[in-house]
DNA sequence: ACCATCCACTGGTCTATACCAGACGAAAAG
DNA sequence: CTTTTCGTCTGGTATAGACCAGTGGATGGT
């Protein structure tokens, strides 16, 4: 597809600048002298690499480059984004105390129908939403949780109103499609693919005391990750 | 999409067994009353979400499970396979001596020019193709690397025949979309959605040994790491 | 000056159809 | 029995058009 090389050439080359919109489907359907369906396969298949994203019917988008990111280290996503010398933000979409269900309970390591606090947060870079978060807590461990300010560090909340200091962090990651209720929050398409990226954090005694669940925009991520020597591989 | 939900309520409980086949698009449509457009964005959308993949002109299957692969572990891509009840496959795809280009040099550490190996692999779980990397290794570092047998683990061989030992490793991943040679190689469309993963080697001397280039099936892997406590997150 | 309303424009979904290209199996040739 | 050929079935790509549903700016009322 001529179309879509022509586009992605000039975008790789940097003629068209992080931010720019580009012009209507339609028009460039017109421009290209080719269907809009096939004017969308190509620009989903540039979403896809990355290249490029929408906002609900508001039009498509260069990329602005990914971000870094440590799961495994020892600083913040705020701490992180602004070391990149861009701008975090962070939104509280949500915080409940629900009774928790068997999935909720089995990751916790608690009973089912125990409280816990769930609390769902939207983080952007630049401005641009690139993930919502989903955090879990026993509420008996962190009573009155959901009244402290949320938008902030909640590893250092834990640790300086609750003493629950992390030991252990068990990690897992790996590329999906986004269901109606984090597309909608990331102001995306349904079925846009993402990475879920889920934490368990563990205290000294391999208890789970916080679990935690992002779903991040495909395009904005670059994990890092630092590995000590293996002995085979 | 009432036929998305369906067919994915099927698979997620489990009707229809991993490896299944669909039937053809054409009958879909037909059954559902629906356009084989429509299907198709189904199918691609409940692809990207991992429930189902296809191979080329072949038809479409049902995903068998991700396996569990860890990238900062001391087990090598066979024996964690193995240890998964599953079986692991190593085919060499290419292996040559190429003079390193400016993207080569700067990655390796070494002069544009230098000799630099570069070996081709693609690896498959109970037979089918997850990933393909690509390895480039300093020549000069390993002679006559590749007439030793590259089918296994290219940790031990570097240990037990050259000395190499890994003391630390740089991981990067990112969600992307296939290009066209290792979309050949993997068998899947181009565009296919796909997660980059790319692993420099360094020895004790901070010294980049090896350099590994991953592309693995988005539907394929669950990547779990474990972190030692962080102070703040 | 502010706010509510409206409407044009955007992407999102869908119908209907056509032809191309690789995979694969059956039939024909050696 | 093996090899080659060939046709059928698969997905892959494309055209042409229609209507739906939020966004956001312009418009007009207060």
């Amino acid at each position: 597809m001529r179309f879509r090389d022509h586009f992605a050439a000039m975008i790789e080359a940097g003629t068209l600048a992080p931010g720019t919109r580009l012009p209507p489907e339609r028009a460039l359907a017109e421009e290209f002298s080719i269907t809009r369906v096939t004017v969308r396969q190509a620009l989903i298949r540039m979403e896809a690499e990355g290249l490029i994203f929408r906002e609900q019917r508001r039009g498509w988008f260069v990329s602005p480059p990914r971000v870094h990111y440590d799961p495994t280290a020892n600083t913040s996503f705020t701490e992180s984004i602004t070391e990149q010398g861009r701008v975090a933000g962070t939104t509280v979409l949500s915080k409940q105390q629900v009774a928790a269900s068997k999935w909720e309970s089995t990751h916790l390591g608690c009973a089912v129908g125990d409280p816990v606090f769930i609390i769902s947060r939207l983080r952007t870079v630049d401005g641009r939403p690139v993930l919502v978060e989903q955090i879990y807590v026993k509420a008996e461990r962190c009573p009155g949780l959901l009244d402290y300010p949320l938008d902030q560090s909640m590893t250092d909340l834990m640790a300086s109103k609750f003493g629950i200091i992390e030991h252990r962090a068990q990690i897992n990651m790996r590329p999906t499609a986004l269901s109606e209720v984090p597309a909608k929050a990331l102001g995306v398409a349904v079925g846009t693919p993402s990475l879920y990226l889920s934490r368990a954090i563990l205290d000294q005694f391999d208890e789970v005391v916080e679990l935690d669940q992002e779903f991040w925009r495909h395009d904005a991520i670059d994990i890092c990750v630092s590995a000590a020597g293996r002995a085979s591989g």
